[in-house]
DNA sequence: TCGGTATCGATACCGCCGGTATCGAAATAT
DNA sequence: ATATTTCGATACCGGCGGTATCGATACCGA
């Protein structure tokens, strides 16, 4: 047979399993100094590893924060809903890992890196969003450009508010925020 | 009488009126080169003015987007319009001027500043959203925290939507939003 | 046991950016 | 003419994203 190419592990010394060090520091640091002091620099301290190791990993400081979005917002749990309740908690999820510490200001931050950086926006659009929207048009049975458009509302909503108060959404217009989205789901 | 000391004209030499020509240079400039990459030094450049000029009117890169902006903004035109008609004119207003070149990107760069740095914060919310809340508390008959969320909504979707994709959003889709609206509106 | 290979931490470096300081020239009022 | 203030120009500082380099280290295969 051909050999496993893909499964051969490749020679010399291999990655020590930081990631998830890496990750948290990011968090960390974001969630004490803000996006911009948040530097590579200080991110590696943080994490107790060079800087050289991190830019080794990922291409640049956007990348790195899109990388650790995509590590802390993780899979929605969706078992046994129906169409209402994988909206709301969907939209409720989004509302909590907003709220977690660092994640908002990372998000706003990739997110302005994006808006003039078309690399950094596809890999911001495949990597973050593309899974969040392929699991609900299918769970919800909707067509993309709908399910596009929810998470514009969702997730603009709650970052918009978070920008301009530097808090999370409170919970009682979190609930108004779902019943809008549900008014129109159905 | 007490002297009115606030339009008494201070001595020394006047300030040049090139504050137009620097908001035209700012927004062009983020424009063509994003938030990140417009420069204090580039802006000024194109606005054919020192930096230094600019450090003596705007205290900081953020300060200037935002006056910058609320410039660009300006007020809403809503004369002898019912509720719903306010709020519609609004929600396409807003997304009309997101829309214009450089506004999307400067709003999201001056909203990822500020979302760590509460004096720009402070800025930003009484300088750009506290004028367009209270017109439409008065013009709605809402209460304040209501109409802060209906602002939360339209331009956060608005901007969500031009981060993800890098262009302003279609007309369908403001249309569905502001139905959306409309709908919690009533 | 011994090369080959790739990652590790440490360090130095580059270009650029936000912001400040300084200076002589120019523009106003008295 | 003098006082006052802004103007453009220039130089400067600290810090940041990103790159390059280097010896040390960890794994693999022979």
């Amino acid at each position: 047979m051909a050999r496993d190419t893909a499964s051969a592990r490749p020679p010399g010394r291999p990655r020590s399993s930081v990631d998830a060090e890496v990750f948290s520091a990011t968090l960390r640091t974001v969630h004490e100094l803000g996006y911009t002091r948040a530097t590579v620099d200080r991110i590696a301290a943080a994490a107790g590893v060079a800087k050289t190791t991190i830019y080794r990993r990922w291409p640049s400081k956007g990348a790195l924060i899109t990388a650790c979005l995509v590590d802390a917002f993780g899979p929605i749990p969706l078992e046994g809903l129906d169409r209402s309740e994988i909206m709301a908690a969907a939209i409720r999820y989004g509302a909590a890992k907003i709220g977690e510490p660092g994640v908002g200001p990372a998000f706003a931050g990739v997110f302005t890196d994006a808006m003039s950086d078309p690399s950094l926006r596809h890999i911001l659009s495949t990597r973050l969003q593309d899974p969040y929207r392929l699991i609900l048009q299918e769970a919800l049975n909707e067509p993309e450009h709908r399910v596009l458009f929810f998470i514009d509302v969702a997730m603009g909503t709650l970052l918009h508010r978070m920008g301009m108060t530097g808090e999370p959404m409170a919970e009682a217009d979190v609930d108004a925020l779902v019943e809008m989205i549900l008014r129109v789901l159905d």
